[in-house]
DNA sequence: ATGGTTGAGGTTCAA
């Protein structure tokens, strides 16, 4: 089973991309963050066309919003709400009886690294705990599943352009990296991509829209990542990043995370 | 210390 995560940003504005990138990677399943779509806005004849009929969607006016795009039939197992909040961050669903696939985009926390002075760090604190709280109450490690998404975190060193530098640049700060460890760790959630690509090597999956040339300033991060609980690390197959479509005309700021599973 | 760019929706906010 081949699974793909990306964060679109505009999953209308960047339709033909995402056709193109199921006709070439030809994934089993499409996992897809800040769609910016309310749901009868979201192109679902679109991807049913191109041969993904099996869709669970969660959207909002202009802002998030997540889906999980399938050739094989789904279930929909679960679209929480996070923290209080209709802000479509997640949504669940077990695809062909067995893996259970989790999809979210973290909030991405502002710009100051302080929950006492930015109330968005507070929430991006508040989502990752709910997130291990809610994970640890109503599922088992030793279930099947597959988590990805826009996590909005950059947790080793070697997932950012500079460590020192972006220490205290939300997405890096301890207090986050600390967070995403306790859920990820602490569940038993393996990284599946740095299983196949050491965590010796520099790995990003995001570069700003801001840079005059990010592919020359190369300042990115891997903010997008894809988890497996223990049932599948055996499983893991192969990963790999989609640098080149950062490089795509119209492209989105994200690139596709991919990863193969021997299921 | 600040700016740089993009997207949605509506003359600004979020990333």
């Amino acid at each position: 089973m081949r699974v793909v995560t990306w964060n679109i940003n505009s999953v209308r504005l960047r339709l033909p991309r995402a056709l193109e990138l199921l006709a070439a990677v030809k994934p089993d399943v499409l996992c897809l963050q800040e769609t910016k779509a309310l749901a009868d806005q979201f192109p679902a004849a679109d991807f049913a066309e191109a041969g993904y009929p099996h869709q669970a969607v969660a959207g909002m006016k202009g802002y998030n919003g997540v889906a999980i795009l399938s050739r094989r039939p789904i279930e929909l197992t679960e679209q929480r709400d996070f923290c209080g909040k209709t802000d479509a961050r997640h949504v669940a669903a077990r695809v062909d009886g067995g893996v259970e696939v989790h999809n979210f985009y973290v909030p991405s926390g502002g710009d100051v690294p302080d929950p006492a002075k930015n109330e968005k760090f507070a929430h991006k604190l508040d989502f990752l705990a709910e997130m291990r709280d809610w994970l640890g109450a109503n599922r088992a490690s030793t279930d099947p599943m597959v988590l990805v998404g826009d996590l909005n975190i950059a947790p080793l060193d070697t997932d950012v352009w500079s460590h020192k530098q972006l220490l205290d640049v939300v997405s890096h700060t301890p207090v986050e990296v600390e967070a995403l460890g306790v859920l990820q760790g602490g569940l038993g959630w393996v990284d599946a991509v740095r299983a196949i690509i050491p965590p010796e090597q520099t790995l990003f999956s995001w570069w700003s829209y801001r840079a005059r040339d990010w592919e020359a300033s190369n300042r990115g991060r891997r903010l997008d990542h894809v988890w497996v609980t223990e049932p599948l690390v055996a499983k893991v197959a192969d990963a790999s990043i989609l640098k080149a479509a950062r490089g795509w005309e119209k492209a989105s700021d994200h690139v596709p995370v991919i990863v193969d599973l021997n299921l």
